[in-house]
DNA sequence: CGCTATCCGATAGCGGAACTATCTATGATG
DNA sequence: CATCATAGATAGTTCCGCTATCGGATAGCG
């Protein structure tokens, strides 16, 4: 197919898909002429994967370069490619160091050990968590921490879903493809998930089981959707 | 204190302050004299909360903004300012509607029926629960969304967790920024537990279960290709 | 009283991200 | 043959989150 129709089927502008390729994100079509190129089913997937991780991932679209290229490159073992993953899905720091974080570090690795984690606690994943907590901390909600543990006991399952998930895959580029999806994918998901679960829980407290004081009254149905 | 002071104390460059005040995220210091103002340990609370919600939580200023106004009024029930930051931490959705959207907005409505949660199916958090799936789908993952299921039930006792922090708030305004840091820092907080059980799930399915170490970040022996 | 550091408030500029517009040359298509 | 889409290149645009600079006023010190 040419441009025109890629463009058409996935929705994305022709300048916008020549500026991705440019970008690095999308491999140029194959030249049938100088000025004329295909572009196959591959093209339009990798595309809906791009908007995917970009609109609901959050992912910038040098960090979904870094991704694909990893996800691209066979001799990346697959952990390596969800640390690229995972590395970009949080925003670089800006912090200094500074002794909080140190605290927090050792507090990620006591959770690891708690908990029999058999994962890094100095890789970006446990970066980021340290950060979080010193956020945390910073913005006066230290409290907040105690739930550390009770988090991390519903990240496991999901942990162990995601895994299921991406061992239904053989072939090395769709597993490396799911894990990202899932991890970039997922918790937008659970994001949402949890809010909703969050509004459930709430309904409950404030508005009591069937009717109650509210708290603030502006509410036209507790229940349903 | 004056605006060197709270600039050293919260890390924040003074031109940066004066730049939240312009846009209405803090409030200005009181002035003592046409050109002296005092700031106290409230304005100091307040950056170091939009710190958080913007290098953690990943808010926008405009977000951040209208977060911090929901929270300040107190003619805003909770669950109104929950949603407003909600809606703030998933950025706006650029499709236009389609059928597909339709067939996601009704599996997540029978997703709050078979939970029997009280969740507005199309308030914020159910409608990027449908563009989530709508984006799996689209991405050719599909199967991913089989694990609605899973990743609800984990995010039960999340939310319950999140709701019993709250809950030891007593003063509203307490209250209500308890939740808006839950929410947006909590989920923060969970990706990286994620990405953690994520990497400890993967060492144990891919080293085998008394091999080496694990995890995401920098093997130093090459695991594998 | 003078001196300097700081401050207020306002305006303008900057750098990055993600496009978007325009242009030329060339070949596809009816 | 005329029109149209395309490749490839360069430049421009919009938004965001700051950052720099400036004019005037004041603080506080000796």
């Amino acid at each position: 197919m040419r441009i025109g129709e890629l463009s058409n089927r996935s929705g994305v502008p022709v300048p916008t898909i020549k500026f991705y390729v440019r970008e690095g994100l999308l491999p140029a079509g194959k030249l049938t002429s100088p000025n004329q190129a295909s572009y196959d089913s591959g093209h339009e997937r990798r595309l809906r994967l791009i908007r995917a991780l970009l609109d609901v991932g959050g992912l910038s679209l040098a960090a979904i370069g870094d991704v694909l290229r990893a996800v691209e490159d066979p001799a990346q073992p697959v952990h390596k490619v969800l640390g690229v993953a995972a590395k970009r899905l949080t925003p670089p720091q800006r912090d200094e160091p500074g002794p909080e974080s140190e605290d927090a570090r050792e507090e990620v690795a006591a959770l690891l050990k708690r908990r029999g984690w058999r994962a890094e606690a100095h890789g970006p994943a446990g970066e980021s968590l340290a950060e979080v907590i010193v956020a945390l901390r910073r913005a006066g909600h230290g409290g907040f921490v105690e739930l550390l543990d009770d988090y991390a006991a519903a990240a496991e399952p999901v942990a162990r879903a995601d895994l299921d998930y991406v061992g239904r895959r053989v072939a090395r580029e769709d597993l490396v493809e799911s894990v990202v999806v899932g991890t970039v994918l997922g918790e937008a998901m659970f994001g949402a998930l949890r809010r909703l679960a969050q509004a459930d829980a709430s309904a409950r407290m404030y508005d009591g089981d069937g009717a109650g004081p509210g708290g603030d009254g502006a509410e036209p149905r507790g229940a349903e959707g």
